[in-house]
DNA sequence: CGTCTGTTTATAAACACCGGT
DNA sequence: TCACCGGTGTTTATAAACAGA
């Protein structure tokens, strides 16, 4: 409705956008080529412009202020934000990357092209998203799975944040030392996004802002205050931040178990320009939404067993309602049991599974179920949709907002300790390297999992000095890799800072996941309060009944910003001369001897 | 059994395996890089050495040949060999890493780490990796879904393959000129695995092997002596090859029929030490075998309707079965439907998904699967689990290879002309854009799709003169990029082996794709031979009755090689460092400005 | 504390298919 | 009508970040 709006707050947008990048060398390369990403989509578009002055301009929301910062939700979440903020519950793919362009700057200036790829990635890849055609068959909606719908929108995770910073406040902050951390379990859960999720590319040297937010550990007060002073030198390697990891099946419940929420309304190819403002209005709008009251709300179906997949459940950083639904007895079926399926699941919901025949191994998801505490890691986790087929956690159905508050102390409380000490000072500074560190291009990759170097710059450099400082550890091995060196400097410093106590990183939010824990360690002896199986995956309950469950969201956390809006792309030419270089022809003679794989032995050698 | 065979064949290929890097200058990297990989892991092993010498000494077979090379397998086709080698059909992570490696020298001497990361990310990933967890709970086993389950086994990849070859040659090699390619339609299907899946890292300038192999276009005897020739100069750029992608309905059937092989049997903890020369060995053993009389052959359950998931079916190059089976009527479930079931399917299968209310739009699944050639493209590819879920191939139970010959043809006639001019040329050499190009570092970045060029070297190179030639469109845009001009060399090379038919890259091996599109096309024109809806997905049919189906499988094209064990995680070192260096200090404001996210208006700019 | 295993999210790519030109 | 192109969809490959043991 409120299409061409002013075009004059997006030039604004982008002009702070380009602030970064300005006329820089040709190596700024980023800002070049991001502006283009924007631009040869939505250019055409018509809707581009819209109300992208509302983002610039409203700074009562959480995190959309900093526009060129990538917001803390993940691919899944943000097309679901898309897709339910329209009347029908539907969008189109060019709706939805104008969605979150309007609702988050930082995808039409900052990133690169690429995230559009990712969001069809996404799309294609979770069973969530289904796409359906028009009636005429001219026009292809992506939707929203109404068994996995939950119905989240952007303005429902607002008013988690603020109803949980508020709560921080009121609690105090947790400062998440051990002990207090673990005295805290029950209490506190951290519906927040996760503290660090993002995506941001990085690119400078140092003081980054670490920011904590909302989110766990640091209450808001301390976090505003001291992300600045402090955060200033926090992390500011790593490239691509991961999201919070929301563990689909976390909330069975929606957030706010509200059904459609009509933020937008112009569905079909509507352009719907106007989006974005709304959002920010919404936060400020009533908090308290009764939900059900929707016409088309979907599913219903009847639930089998644990038919929904995984995702279905919480894609994002949505509440995740402890019911505390007690484990099942034992279902037995071949395989799909209801309870603490593990992720694997998905598909098998209907099979007859582990007819195996082999009486020795049990699939882990029984196990699980039944030891919780055993078998293998993960897993568990995946309560996401076979596991409580029954629960349908038709609890509060409207004021779930509060009811996450008093959700929210339980994630954090999963693990405390660990979060401080380790993930605390990876996250924000690259600072430890769980997975080795990656290897440079000396004979240092040990580990499997890649793991990145805070800084990583090839061997040429020297150019940056930002630091200089080496772990400790690898360095002997490689002695060109500027790389590596660049890491210490933010460790130390990161690390100094989550002793403190505000590390953004270190606890993250543990939200999610603690969900997860809670039922696991439940039979151990994490569980105390009202978690055990789960956020009903069911998407009957979701639609049923506005259900209950107890939608906490996450809300974010920022800290990291965007560091460099660097270039994937190019790494790998890069690299690629790199070893060029190194390596006149040897190949060749390897390469060469491909013939048609049925034979030719090695003769090259 | 054959435990501690020869560690003299391993050093041999060991030996091989190094040929390639040998001392070269420290930029090398891969190699230094690659020997850690292994060495961590498997050093401590026990199994590491055994019999890997069949690998190394072995012709007979087709790829395995060429030591170094990367399969022509997906992860996910490996995977599914290395478990259905074992009589229980189980296996734990660290012996699925030992069994690629004993199996394919390539992820034991040439592979960076991440392999491993990759291999445990597709364990997760797809469904049809489930983990069970021994009786005593000590230990986790990774076993393939009963349901899903093909018994597909590297052994009867190879039996395909050489089927192919044989009929492929008896067929006399379809050069596949256009022309010729869509005359060759309906016989044709290259089971194999398609031309080029591979993953190689590249590494050097320019004379690649081109070799197709007994994939489609070419016939065996061609590729072989072709592959020499022309194929030096064929694709030298790309990294990593992308496997085949192929479609995991393909074959609702395992390739042949068969059920457990037995290959390696050492279950459990057995190291396994001597399941290399088998797979070699078993090749020249007898072809035809007949697949039911094993005793835990799985799955058997009721196949409800569209239970199965998707990768259920074909993971990996299997044949493709295409039987023609007609499409259903209309089921006209709610959303699973059997026949063209997009992928979307797999969690859908059960639940009952579009009570949305809302008539004017059909989920696609449905759509497609009426109209066919309408709604939006893919999906209908989709063939997979849902798929056909009537439809149980009961047809040629043994015959299968010789069937598949028969298909093979088949697939190639898609688009023969497209993957000639477009395909074709951007996959041996970065050829054509189809998505523009990507961005080297300027402003060229405009489509979503990443699409990678060539050689893509940074900026400032000049280094590998390999070519210049651009190909005519994009050039203009960029002009340092060095990486453009690389690709330019490989299409015209290329798009004269293209011509010439042996091309591996253009149709690569439309064998699983081809599927799809003869579903898809079938309402059209496309559609001439037997093909229709599909290859059974059916897990029963695989089971049950060794079915019928096709299985063809893919074979390795092998073309690329790898061209340089690059690491990719320099990459990012590198974009960083352009990335500082061109900005000094600019974004430490922005950056700082994170605070806590809920406020904090932009004061930096 | 470090490694291995497992789960997820993010990206880049390679293609397929479709519709517009 | 057809070839080319760009948008849309689907998959596979990799790198990472974490959780858990
Ligand atoms: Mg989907
Ligand atoms: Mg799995």
């Amino acid at each position: 409705m409120t299409s061409c709006a002013l075009d004059n707050s997006l030039t604004n947008i982008q002009w702070l956008g380009r602030m970064s990048s300005d006329g820089l060398s040709p190596s700024t390369v980023k800002q070049e080529m991001e502006k283009e990403n924007q631009t040869p989509v939505q250019v055409e578009g018509i809707k581009i412009e819209e109300d992208s002055s509302a983002v610039a301009s409203t700074s009562t929301s959480s995190w959309q202020d900093s526009i060129s910062e990538r917001p803390p939700y993940s691919y899944m979440a943000m097309i679901q934000f898309a897709i339910n903020s329209t009347e029908k519950k539907r969008m189109t793919l060019k709706d939805i990357y104008t969605w979150i362009e309007d609702h988050f700057p930082y995808f039409k200036h900052v990133a690169k092209p690429g995230w559009k790829n990712s969001i069809r990635h996404n799309l294609s890849l979770h069973d969530m998203f289904v796409r359906e055609t028009s009636a005429n068959g001219k026009i292809s909606f992506w939707t929203i799975h109404p068994d996995a719908n939950r119905y989240l929108t952007l303005d429902q995770v607002f008013k988690q944040k603020r109803h949980i910073s508020e709560l921080q406040k009121n609690l105090g902050g947790s400062s998440c030392s051990k002990t207090e951390a673990q005295n805290a379990r029950r209490k506190m859960k951290p519906l927040l996004p996760r503290v660090n999720s993002y995506l941001v590319p990085i690119q400078f040297p140092v003081s980054q802002p670490l920011v904590l937010q909302s989110s766990v550990k640091v209450p808001l007060s301390v976090a505003q205050g001291a992300s600045l002073n402090s955060s200033e030198t926090g992390r500011s390697s790593k490239r691509v931040r991961i999201a919070p990891k929301v563990l689909s099946s976390e909330e069975p419940s929606p957030f706010l178990p509200m059904l459609p929420v009509k933020e937008e309304s112009q569905c079909e190819e509507g352009p719907s320009p106007f989006a974005s403002a709304q959002s920010m209005q919404e936060n400020v709008s009533q908090t308290g939404k009764e939900p059900a009251s929707f016409p088309e709300a979907p599913h219903i179906k009847e639930e089998h067993e644990g038919s929904c997949p995984d995702e279905w459940l919480s894609p994002l950083p949505a509440a995740f309602s402890i019911k505390e639904e007690p484990v099942q007895p034992d279902e037995e079926q071949g395989l799909f049991l209801p309870v603490p399926p593990v992720k694997q699941e998905k598909h098998f919901t209907m099979l007859k599974s582990p007819p195996r025949g082999i009486s020795d191994t049990l699939v882990i998801k029984r196990r699980e179920r039944r030891e919780m505490g055993r078998s293998r890691r993960k897993q568990r986790l995946v309560l996401p949709c076979s596991e409580e087929p029954l629960l349908v956690l038709p609890e509060s159905s409207s004021s779930d907002s509060f009811r996450l508050a008093s959700d929210l102390p339980y994630l954090q409380e999963t693990q405390p300790l660990e979060n401080m000490s380790q993930l605390s000072c990876c996250q924000e500074e690259g600072g430890p390297f769980k997975t080795p560190v990656k290897e440079m291009f000396c004979k240092l990759p040990i580990s499997s999992t890649p793991s990145k170097v805070p800084v990583a710059t090839p061997p040429m450099v020297g150019l940056n000095p930002w630091r200089s400082v080496p772990l400790a550890k690898e360095n002997s091995t490689l002695d060109f890799s500027p790389v590596r060196t660049l890491t210490a400097p933010f460790t130390s410093l990161q690390e100094n800072l989550d002793l403190l106590g505000f590390n953004s990183t270190p606890l993250k939010n543990p939200l999610f996941e603690s969900p997860r824990e809670l039922l696991n360690t439940e039979s151990n002896d994490m569980v105390s309060g009202p978690l055990t199986s789960s956020p009903a995956s069911n998407p009957e309950s979701t639609k049923q009944l506005s259900s209950p469950e107890l939608p906490a969201s996450g809300l974010p956390e920022n800290r990291s910003l965007m560091e460099g809006l660097v270039l994937d792309t190019m790494n790998d030419s890069l690299s690629k001369i790199l070893l060029d270089i190194s390596f006149p022809g040897l190949e060749d003679d390897n390469l060469a001897t491909d013939i048609s794989w049925s034979q030719l032995i090695p003769e090259l050698r």
